[in-house]
DNA sequence: CTTCCACTGGAAGATCTGGCCT
DNA sequence: AGGCCAGATCTTCCAGTGGAAG
């Protein structure tokens, strides 16, 4: 059989992008309180007085970076009309980023051409701040908004949060540009751990993103399927059933757009021109193991090491085991793979971390004078073949560089 | 109520990497 | 080159823990 034509169409989509998380659509169902709140927040920006420090909490894929980008669209569309104000939107996703020195770093960055970044260690903690200053002394604004996506990630370093809200009154005149923050979290108990100074100035206004429900989720689903399928290939009950699921689940309308789009592909793959139902129930457990895998596959080496120990017990019916059992068998599996093994303490550390992401499950046991207290650990809820793929792919790949020496 | 086991887990600091500045 | 800086990871040390046995 020869190659088929390239052929752009396809039965199931007109534009799967739409899907996307990186998409950003026209409308956000069911959160027009939000929104009001959100331009009721931003109006000293455009009266061209002080800004308010804005603090958005509410869990994953309830609507928070999408209403954030919407409201920064109209702003900046709305502000032209405008000559005493020019405000500037500097958008910073705080993944990965630790400390308020990483953020402050990366901030800097943001101003920078990308031949000139300066790099994120080597710096005193200072010069940082220095350098942030400076760069907003150079920018022609009358005030620049800091969006901290996903703020949580720095932890108890609220240093950059002290900072950025204050640096109006001291380091940087209000004649030359005011300065604003607003942060994103999906963590309920960030805000609390914050010291009370910095949690008073960055939530001056507050405004809480609910999950939605299954009813919100599915008229989100329509409007999104809209574009994003072809007309009449989405079946009802598709819709229903998405809708319900990640509702029941998590409120979260990433999830259920996730699960809508692996849906549309299985049909796609399957040459059908109808998604129903049948076909989300095939797309759930899917995307949901797809996740698990993505995860397992950004574990360091150490804890691939720890995983490879204990899925050994387990296939030798050893497990649960305690974590002296894990060490030894880890300290073999080391030498086996010619790694440099570490500590005792070290490998309690990581199966700790692997229990909290739920790849290990680990029981406390106590049994008194004479046997002492411990905890018992085993797999958790994650298919052993796919451990076995990926420490196949993350540790063995090592072991064959052998010959090539 | 006290003892005591066999760990657990907090704290502090060592070591290594990568980068800045003079 | 050498001093300094921050992050990441690991080591060392050890007080603390919880409950059955005594």
């Amino acid at each position: 059989m020869g190659l088929q034509q390239f052929d752009p169409t396809d039965g199931i989509f007109e534009d799967e992008e739409v899907l996307r998380d990186s998409h950003t659509p026209d409308e956000l169902p069911a959160r027009d309180e939000q929104l009001r709140e959100y331009q009721d927040a931003l109006k000293p920006v455009i009266k061209g007085s002080r800004p308010k420090n804005i603090f958005l909490v509410g869990q994953t894929g309830v609507g928070k970076t999408v209403a954030t980008q919407m409201i920064r669209n109209q702003f900046t569309e709305d502000q032209k009309q405008y000559d005493h104000v020019d405000a500037h939107f500097v958008y910073l996703n705080c993944n990965n980023l630790n400390s308020s020195y990483r953020v402050a770093a990366n901030l800097v960055n943001k101003f920078r051409e990308p031949d000139d970044k300066i790099n994120t260690t080597g710096y005193p903690a200072d010069e940082i701040y220095t350098k942030l200053y400076e760069e907003l002394r150079d920018l022609d604004a009358t005030h620049v908004m800091f969006i901290l996506d996903e703020i949580d990630n720095i932890g108890t370093d609220d240093n950059i949060l002290y900072n950025l809200p204050r640096c109006n009154d001291n380091k940087i005149d209000p004649e030359e540009i005011y300065v604003g923050v607003i942060g994103i979290s999906n963590d309920f108990t960030f805000r609390d751990n914050l010291r009370s100074k910095v949690k008073d100035t960055l939530c001056e206004e507050e405004i809480h993103f609910p999950p939605y429900d299954a009813g919100e989720l599915k008229t989100i689903i329509r409007e999104r399927a809209d574009d994003a399928f072809v007309d009449d290939v989405l079946d009802n009950s598709a819709i229903e059933l998405v809708g319900a699921m990640a509702g029941n689940e998590s409120g979260s309308a990433r999830r259920a757009l996730d699960l809508l789009y692996k849906a549309g592909d299985l049909a796609r793959r399957n040459g059908d021109d109808v998604v129903d139902e049948s076909y989300v129930r095939e797309a759930e457990p899917l995307v949901r193991k797809n996740k698990v895998r993505e995860e397992l596959e950004r574990l360091p080496t150490q804890s691939h090491l720890v995983l490879r120990a204990l899925l050994k017990l387990h296939e030798t019916d050893q497990t649960p085991a305690k974590s002296q059992t894990i060490y030894e068998e880890y300290l073999g599996t080391c030498e086996h793979l010619d790694k440099a093994s570490k500590t005792q303490r070290t490998i309690r550390d990581r199966l700790g971390q692997l229990s909290l992401k739920g790849f290990v499950a680990c029981e406390r046991r106590n049994e008194g004078k004479g046997s002492g207290r411990y905890h018992l650990y085993e797999l958790g809820d994650v298919d052993p073949e796919m451990i076995h793929e990926i420490l196949e792919t993350e540790l063995g790949s090592n072991t064959t560089l052998d010959e090539f020496n």
